[in-house]
DNA sequence: GTGCGATGTATCGGTCCGATACATCGCGGT
DNA sequence: ACCGCGATGTATCGGACCGATACATCGCAC
């Protein structure tokens, strides 16, 4: 999963470790907490040793010119390689049963402005399916089970099955939208502007939705 | 985390490894998938180690009486130590970082009709400043970093913001119930008959438990 | 000039997972 | 009577990832 998401990140920018930490964070913010050093700086070198991404030199062109106003020393930059995106490629479209766990699901998710949308789909249905699974396994222990269980671990279950009919929502919604070819919520319709590098999903089509 | 777990289990029933992971799942389905057996026997065998837990003959009165209907031989059932029970406590009572991870709150709050009022506010305090703090991140990076990111990102923040929001009101609801002294939710009000069943857990009364 | 928080790279031990192997039991089918 | 097959049951191995820790520099405020 990591290796997945360190390539999808590089492939937008050149970056070190520090910096893809941090941009990590934010763009899987909502799935997981922080990735460690521990797992990061590993990573990126079994990447390099695989030649999927390579050293990249950092101020690329005038090297003499500001050295002494910021001479970065310790940085090490990395930037993505050829191989480096048919790999990327190759992760991102096929899917294993790992695609549909928690972090999986959201590291793919994280990711699809770079996925087709046959992938896509596949993915959210598979996720989807998962869930229903975890769904009706609470649902039987909250039925056949619940007397054998303490109350506070039937709250649990409770609000697990309510996270989860949730997700079955949401992820239906998703798949509906793809299915009509329409671009997920984008619900700021006046963001527009010279931004560049929009790398804009398949078809950029508008759709706000409304959120309580 | 997986330590606690097991300890906590045993303590209604002693068990063997197969019948360990299906009560965990049942227990802790609405947190994680299912414990691998590639966790749970070595935990067992350290936890052997430990003194925390010990073999228990199964069968322990009457062994010849029914071993040609029943001959089980392979199995090895686990019995809670009384070292076990105070090392059960102690980890049950003290509250690391580890304690408010969705893991590790999960595991926590699955044994709380076993854990002291004093505590469970502790530990329902404490995860709700996490989800807070987890909350204002998503709320950052969707208002200040949002034009950073493509639409599909930014759905994954939302949804996930949407979550964080729904366990603070969560824990809010449990904290109030715990102030007051009462026991966990019980949200169903017309749910079929009088079924009170609380198993009040502020008085440490007896979780009693059948098996077959 | 000095402390201090942010930036930055790196390793180590430990927990847990996924795949795999292997053996037995009870059951239905033929 | 035999066979397969799914559930039960124990066990190991390699790998992914985390948490703690160490260490060094930069820019800034006091």
């Amino acid at each position: 999963m990591l290796e997945l998401a360190i390539l999808g990140l590089l492939q937008e920018a050149p970056m070190h470790g520090y910096e893809l930490r941090k941009e990590l964070t934010a763009k899987l913010g909502a799935i997981r907490a922080a990735i460690s050093y521990g797992s990061l700086y590993p990573t990126l070198r079994r990447l390099q040793a695989a030649g999927w991404i390579a050293e990249a030199s950092e101020t690329p062109a005038t090297v003499e010119e500001v050295p002494a106003l910021t001479s970065r020393r310790g940085r090490v930059v990395y930037k993505i390689t050829a191989e480096g995106k048919e790999r990327f490629a190759q992760l991102i479209a096929q899917a294993g049963p790992e695609t549909y766990d928690d972090t999986g699901f959201g590291v793919h998710f994280a990711f699809f402005a770079r996925t087709d949308q046959a992938t896509r789909l596949r993915i959210l249905e598979g996720r989807r399916r998962k869930i229903e699974e975890r769904r009706e396994g609470l649902r039987d222990v909250l039925g056949r089970a619940a007397e054998r269980l303490d109350a506070y671990t039937l709250e649990l279950q409770r609000h697990g099955l309510d996270a989860c009919e949730r997700e079955v929502r949401w992820l239906e919604e998703l798949i509906a939208n793809e299915r009509s070819g329409r671009a997920p919520t984008v619900p700021q319709p006046g963001t527009a502007g010279g931004r560049r590098d929009n790398d804009s999903p398949p078809p950029p089509g508008e759709t706000r939705k409304e959120r309580p």
